[in-house]
DNA sequence: GCTAATTATATTGTCGACAATATTGTCGAC
DNA sequence: GTCGACAATATTGTCGACAATATAATTAGC
């Protein structure tokens, strides 16, 4: 029997809302109007808030009290520290993950990459950026650590605007894909020192690329 | 000038249920019930559910729909991850700590470190506690990234209470005083390797140390 | 007596109204 | 015209009431 079970107001805010935020459907500092956004959803302004005080507690929005939530901001040193965070906590996942070596997961995750792959040619950008954030949360997950698998979807949350940007050139697709594999194979073969190196290189090339992409997000935001 | 600036209900709602949550003043697993909490701190629904919200996306209490708010569990499985990610970022931290040499920030931990010494034996468990996540998060502070500290500060409210029990005996408060100084000597010398490793050593007693003490903590917990 | 369906109660989810505060607009002094 | 004080407006913060849902108590059937 199929579960309807039609999620709250709060829920559906908060999902909507959410996906606003990452995208940076709101411009950086922007204030936004509780009311407005109310009326946008239709609905009250408790659910809404009850969406905007959980945004803000990751990060997504800021809150200033009596003044409200506004959108964060895009900066540099913000995309670099997401970056460098990143670096130590993927690292650690498949250094964990090699030592456990559960084969199976991994299996699973080259076959997920592959199809992925075989796709390619047909998806769209948000496609694309939604793959590549599930291939490294797959390797984090292997690893079998809540907490990280946590952390890393909050990064992921941050990043995805600028990774998104990143991705809709076609050079960077194209490497994104053959990375991946690179690093798939050098886990599973369990040649650790090898597949740190190569995941290094793919995360610290990655954060350049954000970095330099960024003022292409920033016009983009501020273009419409 | 004195700026009073008093707090709303919702800020005081929440530092109050946070610091209920962080020691496991609520039974892991019990619901908490909102109207009563709101009797207790002497306001109505509204602040109570906002605190509410922001601890549950904090992770300090869980929440289900229709069913509330109930206190997160305390399992050997959350706090070995949470010690593990630990770990991972700390490393990171000195390691870019020490590559960029800020000698200043290090001069002040080192100096820090030895007023907490000097009125070692006078300080409480509760500060003693305070003063050791505190030093930790000042060696990430001078890693000068931002998601870093934050990540840490979260996950510190997270092992408060094991580390609260843990330090309650005599030999570990010694143990940690020593393991500190040993720390941020390394650091200052410029010792990458040493300093990576008497902190993972650190760390990774402070582990066991904490699963080993938690059988403990939910002897306290239920004790009362 | 035990289980399942039904009813009663308690609790969460949402709303609209008002109070507290911040922001904007207006006026007057200079 | 510019600045500051004051008034007008808009927005957030909090409340109490009610609706929707979950939990507990009660009854009926066996």
């Amino acid at each position: 029997m199929a579960r309807h079970k039609r999620s709250s107001h709060a829920e559906s805010a908060y999902k909507a809302l959410r996906e606003m935020a990452k995208t940076f459907e709101f411009k950086p500092g922007e204030r936004l109007n509780e009311l407005e956004l109310a009326a946008r959803l239709k609905m009250s302004r408790s659910p809404i808030r009850e969406a905007l005080n959980r945004l803000s507690t990751e990060g997504l929005l800021v809150w200033r009290p009596n003044q409200g939530f506004f959108c964060r901001q895009l900066r540099v040193r913000e995309i670099r520290s997401l970056c460098e965070i990143r670096l130590d906590l993927e690292l650690g996942a498949i250094r964990s993950t090699i030592k456990a070596a559960d084969k199976g997961a991994l299996k699973k995750i080259k076959k997920f990459w592959r199809e992925v792959v075989a796709k390619a040619a047909s998806l769209t950008n948000e496609e694309l950026v939604g793959y590549d954030e599930e291939f490294h949360l797959m390797l984090a997950r292997a690893a079998d650590n809540e907490v990280r698998v946590r952390f890393l979807e909050h990064i992921n949350a941050h990043l995805n605007f600028v990774r998104r940007i990143n991705l809709e050139i076609e050079e960077r697709r194209q490497q994104t894909i053959t990375e991946h594999n690179t690093i798939i194979d050098e886990i599973i073969g369990g040649h650790a020192t090898k597949a740190e190196e190569y995941l290094r290189k793919h995360l610290m090339m990655s954060a350049d690329q954000a970095l330099e992409v960024l003022p292409t997000g920033l016009l983009r935001i501020y273009s419409d």
